[in-house]
RNA sequence: GCCUCGGUAGCUCAGUCGGUAGAGCAAGGGACUGAAAAUCCCUGUGUCGACAGUUCGAUUCUGUCCUGAGGCA
């Protein structure tokens, strides 16, 4: 195992990564790292489906469940732990694995991706969110414009969240984000980076993830939400948009029946693997695994795994 | 049985003072550099419940019928 070596498992939500990684991991020889934006967070192992300690085989997992829910997290936090995480793994002569749906997150860690200095400044975003209630989309919009027009080209107006932050990179560095049309963040930052990913024709897709839904309301979901809320996370909290939390919670308010949050929970895992896909699909030479056409699974497998044999042993 | 209000896009509804119709959600496609399970962009022809009448022309007016909800008996 050489410092070029990452194994990389993607998927929509629900399609079945975890279990093809902890197949090649016991394989292998191999360590998880998790890369899924909402799984980092402790106290939310139903909702943002971690794997069991029995799923897990005894398969050593990384990055899951360790930060506190009312605690705001970031790529670029992600990016580094990730990296020492992959080292760690390589230097034990063991094969890393990263596995998850978070699609900026694995780019994150597979690209040479620069993030920006400079992290959240408050007052900035503050100043800005003001700004945009007074004004409105357009004007904040056409400050950017003003300070740095290459960029904005690439933001729509819209957008205001970003448009914010694009503000704030430029007013604390007093320059556009260059590395946004740096084309070195195309390549690799492990050579030997073989990426498997996992999917299923929509209509099944939709199907498992209505399904497991309904396996996690058995497995104490409602309750699982209930707990972390009255640890005091609050709507602003990254951990509050996790897809449960807001509606559960709409629900303990009485503004939402439990069928409907249930509806709504399955509608946005829905939307959620649509939008994944969609950024999957911009990925070069990923091994697809089509679930739904059974017959070509186990070809399509073992040419995955010769490739691994091939290339890290 | 009578009265009232409905029946319009997959769903919830708006609308056309008569010239064959539009929002939100869904669905599909796309974007994505420190909130990413987030955020944002693009895509809307559907016997306007059925039949008949009036009209140059009806989804829109009139009548009958079917159907849903509520009210009165």
């Amino acid at each position: 195992m050489t410092k070029d070596d990452l194994m990389v498992v993607i998927g929509p939500t629900a399609s079945g990564k975890t279990s093809l990684a902890i197949e090649m991991a016991k394989k292998y020889d191999g360590e998880i790292v998790s890369c899924d934006s909402m799984q980092i967070y402790k106290g939310l192992p139903i909702s943002t489906a971690q794997p069991t300690e029995e799923e897990k085989e005894g398969v050593v997992h990384h990055l899951i469940g360790f930060v506190d829910v009312r605690d705001n997290f970031s790529v670029g936090e992600y990016q580094r732990l990730a990296r020492e995480k992959i080292a760690d793994i390589q230097s034990r002569g063991k094969l890393p694995i990263l596995c998850g749906g978070t699609g900026l997150y694995i780019d994150s860690v597979i690209y040479h991706m620069d993030f920006a200095k400079v992290s959240e400044d408050k007052s900035i975003r503050k100043k800005y969110t003001k700004y945009y209630d007074e004004n409105g989309a357009e004007a904040l919009y056409s400050l950017l414009n003003e300070k740095a027009p290459d960029l904005a080209k690439r933001i729509h107006q819209n957008n205001v969240n970003r448009v914010i932050r694009a503000l704030e990179v430029f007013d604390l560095t007093g320059e556009a984000k260059k590395e946004y049309y740096n084309e070195t963040m195309k390549q690799l930052f492990y050579k030997n980076t073989i990426i498997v990913g996992t999917m299923w024709d929509r209509k099944e897709l939709y199907e498992r993830i209505n399904k497991r839904v309904d396996i996690m309301l058995q497995n104490g979901l409602i309750d699982e939400i209930k707990a972390i809320l009255s640890y005091g996370i609050k709507p602003e909290n990254t951990a509050y948009k996790a897809i449960g939390c807001k509606e559960l919670s709409e629900y303990f308010n009485g503004k939402m029946a439990l069928d409907e949050a249930i509806d709504k929970i399955k509608q946005y895992s829905r939307n959620y693997a649509k939008r994944q896909i969609t950024w999957f699909k911009r990925l070069n030479d990923v091994f697809w695994l089509n679930y739904s056409n059974s017959e070509d699974i186990n070809n399509k497998k073992a040419i995955v795994f010769s490739e691994i044999e091939n290339i890290y042993f």
